[in-house]
DNA sequence: ATGTAACATTGCTCGTAGTGCAAATTTATA
DNA sequence: TATAAATTTGCACTACGAGCAATGTTACAT
């Protein structure tokens, strides 16, 4: 269950009960995305969002939880899979590389999964970043974010064996790395996705591992704001012009 | 227009209107705090704090403009200020030192300000960790700290004399020392207060900008406390009397 | 001290979010 | 086709939060 979900209708695996289903929650999230897009998070209200899906009111809520459920999907699967990820991938490296491989590879996936869903990701992101001014959106995506935060912490503490409510060395790993990759999501949102995602990611985890200097190659990919950036979709680190 | 006895009296600055907004201010906080921590935050209405301090619902909505706002207050002047000094306290200094020390201050101002606030801080934040588990409030927190990453980030560029759109070492050195912040916040919490919080943050930052190394003096902090922390997982990480 | 302006409190109403419950409708299975 | 299971829907209800106008309170000038 944790990828397939692309526009390509491979699978009817499942009885037609569970692709309506698929097919409603689906439509409400991508209505709501296109909706609070172009009128803002607080001009849009579940009714609009439900009439527009043609379903009632209340079926919205045996969706989502929440207005802003239906737009950053909490996916209980994916953070469950992040921790065993975060846990037990690449055993016996070192912390942050094993986390850094981790992240990078969720980031891939979930550029996936965005590219999937609507037709033009990079416009998408355009249009999203307008509507991140509302306090409530960002609130749901900061709380969205605090639980993937919990999961490696769990991740974390199990892979070195300690207990994170007496170690505070799990929490703040976590921490750091939620960080490192709500900033390189921001950015990667404010530059229009013209820059591969997970290459952002892993530049700015070697930052962090070498105790964010001043000048890291994280900083390098900015040289290029008009023209078309780094480009190299999963291999490794494009050629950079030159550095200062 | 009961007084709120405020158990000590060190300034009457101000008009009596000044103080008596401070008063019925400092009250609904009080009490919503009260409140949230023996009840839990969804199992208390504006309702309940309004009448427990004595002012009808809709002067509520007057001081605080939203539930939330009433415990994790936003104070937008400590946010300006703090962007002011991490924009320029410390100049020549290298940024994350400059930052660290802002942050130090800071924390130190926060754990004033909250032992000046209830009877006993050690036990109001004991408390207030049960009522952490709502997603609400967690919300609302995250919020809180998304606000002070985006004066850090700006404070740092005007520092740096970059753009942060451009840029993305602002955000991630902001969002990477918000992380470190709140890793530090909620161990001290979890330890009710035990521990100073400047020191743990001190140690936190160090700790960054040695690349977060497994270990670090951050970690021996957790030796204190009933009983052992570190329980040695796999490896040799533990105590610290054999190296060094 | 007294009238007046400025400000704070309050009650009222309204729209919206979100939940519980039971009836109605759709899908699966015998 | 009948029946069981799951889903959708309507309805009622609590609570948040904003706007507005009336009322009460503090500050200030004469």
């Amino acid at each position: 269950m944790t990828l397939a979900s692309t526009t390509s209708e491979g699978e009817p695996r499942g009885s037609l009960r569970e692709r309506k289903k698929l097919a409603t929650r689906r439509s409400l999230r991508r209505i709501a995305l296109d909706l609070v897009a172009e009128r803002g998070f607080t001009h849009v209200t579940v009714e609009d969002i439900a009439e527009a899906a043609d379903v009632s009111p209340r079926t919205f809520f045996n969706y989502f939880p929440s207005k802003e459920a239906a737009l950053f999907g909490a996916d209980p699967e994916r953070i469950a899979e992040l921790r065993l990820r975060v846990a037990h991938d690449a055993p016996g490296e070192p912390v942050l590389d094993a986390l850094r491989m981790v992240m990078v590879s969720d980031a891939q996936s979930v550029a996936d999964e965005l590219s999937g869903l609507g037709g033009d990701a990079a416009d998408w992101l355009r249009r999203m970043k307008e509507a991140r001014s509302d306090p409530h959106l960002r609130a749901a995506h900061a709380a969205q974010m605090a639980m993937v935060e919990r999961a490696v912490t769990e991740g974390l503490a199990e892979r070195l064996g300690t207990d994170p409510e007496r170690d505070p060395y799990p929490g703040l790993l976590a921490a750091t790395a939620s960080g490192v990759f709500r900033a390189s999501m921001t950015f990667w949102a404010s530059s229009g996705g013209t820059v591969p995602l997970s290459q952002l990611i892993d530049l700015a985890f070697r930052a962090l591992a070498d105790g964010l200097p001043e000048r890291c190659a994280f900083r390098d990919i900015t040289a290029s704001p008009g023209g078309r950036a780094l480009q190299t979709p999963q291999g490794d680190v494009a050629d950079r012009k030159d550095n200062h």
